[in-house]
DNA sequence: ACATAGGATGGTTGCGCAAACAAATGTGAC
DNA sequence: GTCACATTTGTTTGCGCAACCATCCTATGT
């Protein structure tokens, strides 16, 4: 319970926090001094760098991030929005942005809106009440107010994922309608010609993959909307599964392949192949999305899109560092979209 | 670029940003009320805070949060520090701690230590910087210095994940050590004699799980380290595949079961026994940990050891609320460890 | 020895907000 | 209509820090 014990460290001084005037006086300085020493200002003499750091030590001082933000109006702070965090591809993500973040020694304040563009628009809000030297969000279907918001907040913006049509300023992703339409361009390249479609929750980047996959399918006229199962709840094998038979009742076992908008999907489906007894990928191809790594440890390996999660986060934090230090001589002609594509990897689970 | 051309949200009014001044004046009230309003103050009346609410939304106000936090010592922020954000396990304990965090208007300032207590003390540097209401680490292992900042903030502490020798403050978590004893345990009773253990990254957690796992062979006399494999690297399935050839090679085969640190290798090894024609379980049996989704659906299904993720974030948010509002009658004898426990799921990967 | 430049250090102020107290307004009983 | 009291609104102040400018050293050249 009791910290007295310890002689180092001791962050409260009978009580009260400890101050930057705390230390000063304990190190017989001026409160900028120690403020200097604290954010490496270079004009600080040797000697007196190592009295306020040894006061630093030994108070336990830790500057308080409000102020020193409130008094500068430098926060190191980046703001970064995702619709969820249950599902490993904004993992990878979010690995990416710390990644660089991190180094750089800014913060990542995580917000999360659970697919909704309201709290999605409530949590924009709340992270530019933050100060943040920067925000990434993901997607392009904000509300008004929230695109008015990050237009009218003056920090630099990515819109991390998707293609956006209109960014509100940088734009880091890939074409879902065109990765989708590859994906049935592929399928039907590898002679199955009654491709369905099961997919879950059903946000905008799988609305697109489906958009795109549909656009494919009706310009070969075999797309029938039988074969198109979808669901609002979060995708799980489990979900993949449940969605593979009703897609099998749905049609009456008319139909050769399936496009998983995931590839937890995918798995669940490859799964249910195996106890209907239907043979993949001679009877029937399976092919999931985002490559994720058991699809190549599947049995038969699965057949995937394999995007640059990592690599969009990473774009993203740099893009932003960027704009934040125009100093390094980036000639870039500020493009405002940067393409991260997707590659179709066709492993067993399709001819 | 300009946003001059929409008419709600004008976050900025000529260049500067709004403040509650601002909005009180456009409002025609003093800024205090403006504040009350903002912060939801019951003693507003009705005309007043409707006058206000609309110059707020007019003028696009997002209040500081710095401001407010140094004017009045609460921050709505929980700090939250993980070693890894690729780890699926921590995904799920955020998830938990969001689910409670976000509907009490609580902010979660997510820090990744990297599993190198140097890192984690930084981080916790920086985020009691940021003056936080609570904190919630992971494990027991913090370096002193750690400790003594922890344990003088005096705010609520929580350590998840482990169950830690002596806690600082509140401490959420199972015994790794008895989870690892309760798989050797449950693996000779199968009759596999000659066990083995494959780990990767080798963490506080799964060396506690090891050492476990170790007494009991040793008790049975049926330890032999040449069956011990582990390597600092990060998990991953192909890791799994890689030390599970590993293994039996320095076996010379002489070996007919493995528990891998968690599910990931489990699955490489799985994968690799049906390359190398090895039967699982009748030869060779395979338990994991963590019971990820993907285990119940591998082929054969694979053992595993199921843990609380989500509950232990939950669990350990709802501890810090309740220490920071005591008001709640809970009768709660302040017990500072909960053990959210563990249970083996054995499935068809072992006898 | 002295002047001078340039680097190191200090004092004052204000960032935007909410706490604490003060004032004003409204309400009800008589 | 008046008074006492509750409710609503306003004023002043300080949170902890860094920007800004002033002042003080120190080293160098002459």
């Amino acid at each position: 319970m009791s910290s007295k014990s310890s002689n180092l460290s001791v962050q409260s001084l009978n009580g009260q926090r400890v101050t930057l005037k705390d230390v000063a006086k304990k190190a017989g300085v001026s409160a900028i001094t120690v403020s200097r020493v604290v954010n490496d200002y270079a004009g600080v003499r040797e000697n007196v760098r190592a009295k306020v750091t040894a006061a630093i030590s030994e108070l336990g001082y830790i500057p308080n991030r409000s102020a020193s933000i409130l008094a500068s109006s430098r926060s190191k702070l980046i703001g970064v929005l995702i619709p969820s965090l249950s599902n490993v591809v904004f993992n990878e993500v979010l690995r990416g942005i710390y990644e660089i973040a991190g180094p750089a020694n800014y913060q990542v304040l995580l917000a999360n809106s659970h697919y909704s563009p309201i709290e999605e628009e409530r949590s924009i809000r709340t992270l530019l009440g933050q100060s943040p030297e920067g925000l990434i969000v993901t997607g392009g279907e904000q509300t008004d107010t929230a695109k008015a918001m990050l237009t009218a907040s003056g920090v630099p913006v990515v819109q991390i994922m998707d293609k956006v049509e209109s960014p509100i300023d940088i734009n880091v992703g890939f074409s879902h309608f065109d990765a989708g339409a590859a994906v049935a361009r592929s399928l039907l390249a590898q002679s199955y010609h009654k491709i369905g479609f099961i997919g879950a929750r059903m946000d905008p980047r799988t609305c697109d993959r489906l958009a795109g996959f549909k656009s494919v399918l009706a310009g070969e006229n075999c797309l029938d909307l039988k074969r198109v199962i979808t669901n609002p709840q979060p995708s799980s094998v489990a979900m993949g599964a449940t969605l593979f038979r009703t897609l099998m009742a749905a049609t009456e076992g008319d139909c050769d392949a399936v496009f998983c908008c995931n590839d937890d999907l995918a798995l669940g489906a490859l799964h249910e192949c195996k106890k209907m007894h239907i043979n993949v990928p001679s009877e029937f191809g399976v092919c999931g999305f985002n490559d994720i790594e058991m699809a190549a440890y599947a049995e038969p390996s699965l057949s995937s899109v394999s995007v640059n999660r990592y690599e969009m986060g990473k774009r993203a934090m740099e893009l932003i560092f960027e704009r934040l230090n125009p100093s390094e001589i980036s000639t870039h002609t500020s493009e405002n979209y940067i393409n991260t594509g997707f590659e179709l990897l066709m492993r067993k689970s399709t001819r």
